[in-house]
DNA sequence: CTGAAAGCGCTTACAG
DNA sequence: CTGAAAGCGCTTACAG
């Protein structure tokens, strides 16, 4: 059996009252009664319960993180970088891979109240309309609006889609094709869009959407993006919201020896590595994560007077040679 | 304040003792009884308190999950199906990034053990000689020697680096180069390279080979590459032991403009859809993940008799059109 | 400076 | 079929 504070009291032979003082460092000890204390919890490699210290101090120091699928590139550095600065801060991460589904978010939720966590970080693009404010548990979204009162973090999506659909036009690209995921209303993430809508009219040019469902699943692209050729072969300029998108197009292009310039977006390091030629639109990943934990852990420490709603962090663009 | 079994039994006219019963389908109740608990429940918006009930039960249906870093897209597709399996099967997976770093490893290892997993499931490649089954906990290793004891599943490597090497000399390459991680003693992994010897010496040819560390950082690996072309300028056959390296090199040799087979390893959906034009071979993620889970399972519920110590699955060569 | 007691929210023998 | 009591491993007032 695991050693508990009573056996580390025993062999010590003080209370357990004692020993747990000298655990948290709490009240007064004496020096020789400190050293007793720590010989015997080395002797017998004792580790205290948390599950014991959650349920009395109602602080689980867990954090629950709801996101698609870390099979996303954006979602496993996003993912890291969250778990990397949640545990040098001493925050554990309950990490849940939702794909988008309503049903399975629900789950987790429920999941994530039961196992107590302190706060939740939602990174997923869905249509639920989740009370995650329920319990008054500390909650914020990425790239979201989960309520009116969640706090949402995301890059400047308006000026990342601004800046790809420029630089396409100023590449004198006459048939500018978005590519985009499948409708989510009130997404800061379509912000993207709009810019892309917006330039379009200015410029006077006919906004053209397709849309595909984030499956990632390998080829589940490629469909839709044979009816793109084929209902628009004069495509020369395609802004694709995600480097996925933009990879399977730019790929699909090449197969057809087609010359058109393509902008992707997020820029991930695995992006980078993979597919370097192309041009993207880079999202600040690590201080996504950053922004994130910081709002969260005033939420959880109850600093709300100054949670700042919306957090819009800059994008950059990265030039590679397909636009 | 959140509801508790207590108010669930005041509210209900019964007491605790019935109200865990029906919330455990346990012994006795009455069909009446049942409805006024279940009612009460729902009015109260009860959600049972997970942390307790690990205290009591002494099981957490908590996994632990070590591995370098989600953001690279073989971890994070790894670590997706394992989430995944792992949530259908009612167990929770705490994560972990270790970055192969010794010392993050080991605090890790104590943060699952205060927080009393019922398992861990490692997948980092460091050399750290961690007492992993201390505390007679369940571990299951992927791909790396743990202990005599630490059932380890991996995808076949000896079969993988050998159809990687058999196919750069069906090729015609005259010079043959293995890119590979920088040296780990005794890891599943390195069968990768041992094949590479293996065959290099059959066909009498002179192996040569690179060690890269694996940082996952953008251009890390360019120097190591550039010393590669400029030792080796006759190299006309690569062989990367992940994916990552065979892009990193395949990229490279394009700006050089040289002509040069390659064969990388892994095959995730991520560089399936980034750069399907890398011939690789594919390990089954998702089986690796079932077969890791499948084991756990079993030492967790103490089915040791048949524990495969050792589990090798078959991988595939996804032909693209770099060899 | 140290300890006995009560309690965190559950569950399970044991009685009835 | 149902309930009172004890206990899972901790921590924190409260006394001394």
């Amino acid at each position: 059996m695991k050693p508990k504070i009573e056996d580390v009291a025993k062999l010590a032979g003080v209370s357990p009252t004692t020993v747990s003082r000298v655990l948290n460092n709490r009240g007064y000890i004496s020096d020789k009664t400190r050293d007793k204390v720590q010989q015997a919890m080395n002797e017998l490699n004792y580790f205290p319960n948390d599950v014991a210290r959650t349920l009395f101090n109602k602080r689980s120091n867990l954090i629950g993180l709801i996101l698609p699928t870390t099979a996303n590139p954006f979602f496993g550095e996003l993912t890291f970088h969250i778990e990397n600065i949640c545990a040098s801060l001493g925050y554990k991460v309950l990490l849940c891979n939702s794909l988008n589904q309503v049903d399975k978010e629900e789950k987790y939720l429920e999941m994530l109240l039961r196992n107590q966590v302190d706060g939740i970080i939602v990174g997923t693009h869905n249509r639920g309309i989740l009370d995650y404010h329920k319990q008054g548990l500390a909650v914020v979204a990425i790239d979201r609006y989960l309520s009116e009162t969640i706090p949402v973090v995301s890059s400047d999506n308006y000026d990342g889609g601004k800046t790809a659909t420029e630089l396409l036009i100023h590449n004198q690209c006459q048939c500018i094709v978005l590519i985009d995921g499948i409708g989510e209303l009130e997404t800061p993430a379509r912000l993207r869009r709009k810019a892309y809508m917006d330039l379009m009219e200015q410029h006077r040019q006919t906004p053209i959407i397709y849309e595909i469902a984030e499956v990632f699943e390998q080829n589940s692209y490629i469909p839709i993006l044979n009816d793109l050729f084929t209902e628009h072969p004069e495509v020369d300029g395609v802004f694709a919201t995600n480097d996925l998108f933009a990879a399977a197009l730019w790929n699909e292009a090449k197969k057809r020896n087609k010359s058109i310039k393509v902008v992707g977006y997020d820029g991930t390091e695995t992006l980078r590595t993979l597919l370097p030629e192309l041009t993207t639109i880079k999202q600040p990943i690590k201080s996504l994560a950053e922004a994130a934990i910081d709002i969260l852990i005033k939420e959880i420490e109850e600093e709300l007077p100054d949670l700042p709603l919306e957090t819009k962090l800059p994008i950059k663009l990265i030039k590679g040679t397909t636009a």
